[in-house]
DNA sequence: ATAAAAAATGAAAACGTTTACACAGGAGTC
DNA sequence: GACTCCTGTGTAAACGTTTTCATTTTTTAT
């Protein structure tokens, strides 16, 4: 049983006509007549036909796949967001392959290489940095690439973000508006965009709310729950210096500071309040649940493939010059990790 | 600058031989002369050349793609399995294309037709279920596929699992021996293998305690948080027939299960022990800690992607006839959401 | 019935590789 | 100097498609 797969060359036997007449059969139904489409019908179903696609792409000088490169694949955070493109994807007939680059410049240069090498027809950044051979070609070309979750400062391909920035605002603004004066910002790493954006978002909603900055009130985590709690410990140690409140750039940070809280046995929010970012499922479900900016993961996905095959669709560049990029919005969801300042320490 | 891509042929022409060089001079330096090397090194730099995967890929007849099915690659329980799988894969020369199935038999059929039609080398399946068209093969013949995560009765392919029944039963013994004997199980979907498994492991623990079994203390969930939450809500509303431990087929039931028994007023571990499965991140986070079984995810797709690579290298059939399924350990590791069984009930 | 137009089909080129085979030339052996 | 043997290279076939172009067959109009 284990003969040679069938060809289009056998099909075309069975059928009695020539494989030009076969591949047209499945391809443009409409150019050839009605009985040789049955005897193609019946062939294909007879010899168990199944087009092979590697040669179908080469021919056609395409791949049918479309590349994500991620940091990190064992990450939940981009499985959400994977999710929405594997979904559009697919539905346009196109496959997604993963590129897990674990921040190495050198594998993100090795998977820019599958655009050239045929490998992928289009890219999909996650990971906040261009590929050297992308950064190093020349401004007007525009390779298929399209940019989610990270802003690439100075990069015209299409974009697709939330702005991080007045997320962070308005998570911290809910805190001052419940009186809170003291309050500390547990950022992401510090070479990241995203990171940047929070930080200057907090800083913004201090300011307008007329509070001075104090440098020693931002912790740098890696959006880890661990980093989370080592933020805890720092910032809750001394009584004396304590914040009331801490706006903290990701969920799991956010956990690890109230972990780090009862430690200390502080509540939650009774002295002190937490506010966190990406509302992941167990923000809903943690004791306290978790005042949070939601971040529609999904939706950003969707976005990112919409702009691609978009594109790819009518052959148009790959810039964003005229829209700027896309902003998917965010919501701040209000649960019971924070409430009103401590009256002792306003 | 957007010039043609440069095919092998440009770069025989630049380096005044043949194609055939070329190509020997790449993949079999050791049989062309030392200067013509040297001249097809500078006419590729030159020529920036690339060379296609596609038509290699015709040549050759493969794809250098293996195809993971996935029921839900949003969910993050899987992210980690596929980390593991995607680093060993990426050291071999292959890339890993996932097939988000969403547990569609018909997306299923579609992605096992990719092995027919050379999109892909090899396929590892999370499923638990054998898409159609390889169930209906007869059964000598033996696809390039391996089985992870949930076993399929009856089927030969080589497989890597943890041994469900047992890690439930030492969960559940761990709750015996706190003496417990009124103890709930909330389980994952009925026709899922694991379910079964892990309820049987349940029931033996139980048999080992002298403890009848009661169906009416077997709650069935889906692994969800809320599932969870809509377990304790049946379980734990009638205070006269109240469990005093629940062991979940998931943490995320686990989570939801303690949620709702801080609802009626229930301290764990003092009114409730709760045990978990999976040991997710979140689970030694929580308040209290959770007490589960650790399932070394990430080695499970380490394991599921050496069994394959092995068998693709050395062209070895697909079966695990000699050896039977590869079995990972497990671990139970204990925290603080169980502790012993509350005198006034024991 | 015939010419013209339309519809359906087949032959063959092309996509970019790898590799079996043939061949040229040089080194060694007698 | 003729023979073999080796080394390095080129020619051309093959992988399985799609598609252009030419050709055959059918339909329509006169």
């Amino acid at each position: 049983m284990n003969e040679k797969i069938a060809t289009i060359e056998d099909v075309a036997r069975h059928a009695g006509v020539s494989i030009a007449t076969v591949s047209r059969a499945l391809h443009k139904p409409d150019v050839v007549s009605e009985t040789t489409r049955e005897k193609v019908q019946t062939a294909i179903a007879a010899t168990g036909y199944t087009a092979n696609v590697m040669a179908r792409n080469l021919r056609l000088n395409r791949s049918g796949m479309i590349l994500l490169l991620v940091p990190d694949i064992g990450n939940p955070f981009f499985s959400a967001i994977l999710s929405g493109i594997e979904k559009g994807a697919s539905q346009a007939g196109y496959n997604v392959l993963i590129g897990d680059t674990q921040n190495d410049p050198e594998r993100e240069a090795t998977y820019a290489a599958y655009l050239r090498s045929n490998q992928a027809d289009a890219m999909i950044l996650l990971n906040g940095r261009l590929p050297a051979p992308l950064a190093n070609a020349p401004a007007n070309a525009t390779p298929p690439v399209v940019i989610a979750c990270e802003r690439i400062p100075g990069c015209a391909l299409p974009t697709v973000i939330i702005d991080n920035d007045e997320a962070s605002f308005i998570a911290t603004r809910h805190l001052t508006d419940f009186g809170h004066t003291r309050i500390a910002h547990v950022s992401g790493p510090s070479n990241n965009i995203l990171t940047i954006d929070r930080v200057a978002g907090y800083r913004r909603a201090l300011d307008a709310a007329d509070i001075g900055f104090d440098p020693a009130l931002v912790y740098r985590g890696d959006f880890s729950i661990d980093s989370g709690i080592a933020a805890g410990r720092a910032l809750l140690g001394d009584a004396k210096t304590r914040p009331t409140a801490i706006s903290c750039a990701s969920d799991g940070m956010a956990i690890g500071v109230i972990v780090a809280a009862k430690e200390y046995g502080l509540r939650i929010p009774e002295d002190l309040s937490v506010v966190g970012f990406d509302d992941i499922p167990h923000a809903a479900a943690y004791d306290p649940p978790i005042t949070t900016v939601r971040q529609p993961r999904r939706r950003l996905g969707e976005q990112a493939i919409t702009l691609l095959l978009d594109r790819l669709g009518a052959k148009a560049p790959f810039t964003n010059t005229e829209t700027g990029p896309a902003i998917i919005p965010t919501e701040l969801i209000i649960r019971q990790s924070s409430g009103p300042c401590p009256k002792t320490r306003a």
